[in-house]
DNA sequence: TTTAGCACTCTATATATAGGAGTGCTACCC
DNA sequence: GGGTAGCACTCCTATATATAGAGTGCTAAA
């Protein structure tokens, strides 16, 4: 852990908050001026020097001003950050955009959205995949003789749907006898536990079983099977953003990170690893083991359901980004995504 | 309608396709090398000069070659482009991803996804708000006392869901009683008309209506109030790639650009004027009327379902577009979705 | 009608030059 | 010993200037 004197912690915050807002090189003379110490240009040059050597801070070239290292910003993050609570407006208004959302799918979405727009840099939310949801209820309905619409509920409020072509038709009461049926045996499980079961099920001499046991069953495979592929997804807003962050304005630059955006798996691996933590995470400059990200950096928050950890949301912008600011937005948006996911949660008592 | 010589015809085409393909202003010397004609660059320079007094070509300045103007573009691609059909593995490979995808909502989305990737450039569908569908079916599923989920199947395939909070519990009778009240009534009307014809229901004095009826319009009032502000959608993919193009590499072009994805009101006027006309159109530069398309062309196709246009697809690229590779591609990603959709669209006659 | 020749224009590239910002070092002061 | 002033030095940036190359338009001749 490094050490810093109190004149070193102050010259330092200063630098960064200097550079964070005008992004130069900071000089000792603009450092002098700005940070409030009764000091000279010189001096300052010598505390710049020592946090050069502790990798704080380091010049682009032999003369131009300092900028902070990623160490620098983390040491930043970790020990000289005051985080401020957002005004209560702005909490506010974060506040009723998500509650104007009545659809849970969509709630998600609209808060990667709000992140964006709020921060204007990109928002991104992690929404696992199915497996490890629980499974709730499903129902078949016929669309037509030989169509039958599945509907999938899972306990984090989502509802998929799939039209399933059969074989013969069915009535409507062997419809709802089926998903009766599938409900009793397999209500409260997880996704990835139902599915294992039917492939089991499925295996056993279809011969010894009940006839709307089989056609629940044969409904319900396909769309199982289908859950198999699919992962967890995130959602991407507003990387239009970055194009007017000057940071990453080359234009390689942002075609590498929007080729990994495109790729997603990456970020998906960050997401995931933020989500086992409990509150905020940050991830300066490559920490996240991401060549793309090098110039950016990543603050996320997970959000839960019911005290359940769900997914996790955050913010995607330039390392030299106003953390003060964004934290405090990415943590309120993750608490009231969660209240709002809550609340508009099917009650979990049937 | 302008006229030109054989020679000038030739020497455009030339001309334009060298331009597409390299990206440099066309001099004399190039031209004539490249234009399978016996003439010194003395005399293409002639025909140029009468090109550019046509209004075909431009200098970008006085010792440059030439560039094709607009009205260059829009004359080559109405007289002189020969499109070739698709190359029968490409036809099959597109198809093929088509065929992969089995819900008609993730069907155009992956439609646009494909485009952008074999085109390399921004894909794009539209699909036209709820309002023009048929109203097909409404289901109503209880889950939990005192939420209803909804699920409204529509004649293009799309089932939408949303739960709804009741003021009293429902039995399971009652709730199919209802949806068969509620198809039966409104079975085969347009969403629009079926929302016109509910909110004059709800005008009626609500002492006289059958109490099934009742319980059916309310359920479906919110359903169908919120379809109120449900407008037609546009869906664009893989923006990313327009960073690669040299054209639009400047950032302040590719700003204007997202911002006007961003705020898609543009994009949708356009694909939606260019589903009125059938087959594939094509909008050169600012001929689309929006400013922040100046640099690029749009081409585009309707696609339908069973003989009824349902939306528009297509891919915008720089102005300088392979035109000859990218029609082709369009016309018959539309073709393909829009067998997609007839095919596994519902069967029609229940 | 076509072509060769030529002067002219404009761009892009390299090079030189000056100015400025900021540093590190040294010597000096309290 | 910590703080400060002074100064030479470095490196970046911006501005001019020269040069080469590409391509044109025009004229005159075939």
């Amino acid at each position: 852990m490094i050490k810093l004197s109190a004149r070193g912690e102050k010259l330092l915050k200063t630098l960064i908050e200097l550079y964070i807002s005008e992004g130069q090189p900071v000089g000792s003379r603009t450092l002098a001026r700005h940070a409030n110490v009764q000091l000279s240009p010189a001096t300052v040059r010598n505390v710049m020097s020592d946090l050069e050597d502790l990798g704080l801070i380091k010049a682009p070239h032999t003369s131009a001003g300092r900028v902070p290292t990623q160490q620098g910003y983390r040491f930043f993050v970790d020990s000289l950050l005051k985080v401020r609570p957002l005004n209560p407006s702005s909490v506010e208004e974060i506040h009723e955009r998500l509650s104007a959302e009545s659809d849970p799918q969509l709630l998600v979405a609209s808060a990667s959205e709000l992140l964006s727009q709020v921060t204007h840099f990109a928002g991104v939310v992690l929404l696992p995949g199915q497996h490890s949801a629980k499974f709730r209820q499903i129902e078949f309905l016929s669309l037509s003789p030989e169509r039958v619409l599945t509907i999938l509920v899972t306990d984090d409020g989502r509802v998929q749907n799939r039209v399933i072509p059969t074989d013969r038709e069915y009535s409507s009461s062997e419809l709802v006898e089926a998903a009766n049926f599938f409900n009793d045996l397999y209500g409260g499980s997880s996704l990835a536990e139902v599915r294992k079961r039917l492939l089991n099920e499925m295996q056993k001499d279809s011969e010894e079983m009940h006839r709307i046991m089989k056609a629940a069953l044969s409904m319900a495979r396909s769309l199982f099977e289908k859950e198999e592929a699919d992962t967890d997804e995130v959602l991407l807003s507003g990387e239009a953003n970055l194009l007017t962050v000057p940071d990453l304005c080359q234009i390689d630059t942002l075609q590498t990170l929007f080729d990994a955006f495109k790729a997603k798996q990456d970020l998906l691996d960050l997401l995931d690893r933020s989500m086992r933590v409990n509150g905020i995470s940050i991830f300066i400059g490559d920490e996240s083991g991401y060549e793309a990200l090098t110039a950016c950096s990543v603050v996320t928050a997970p959000y839960e359901v019911d005290g359940r950890l769900i997914g996790t949301l955050g913010v995607i912008g330039p390392t030299r980004m106003s953390y003060e600011d964004i934290i405090p937005v990415v943590d309120i948006t993750a608490r009231l995504l969660s209240g709002a996911l809550s609340i508009q949660h099917l009650d979990r008592a049937d």
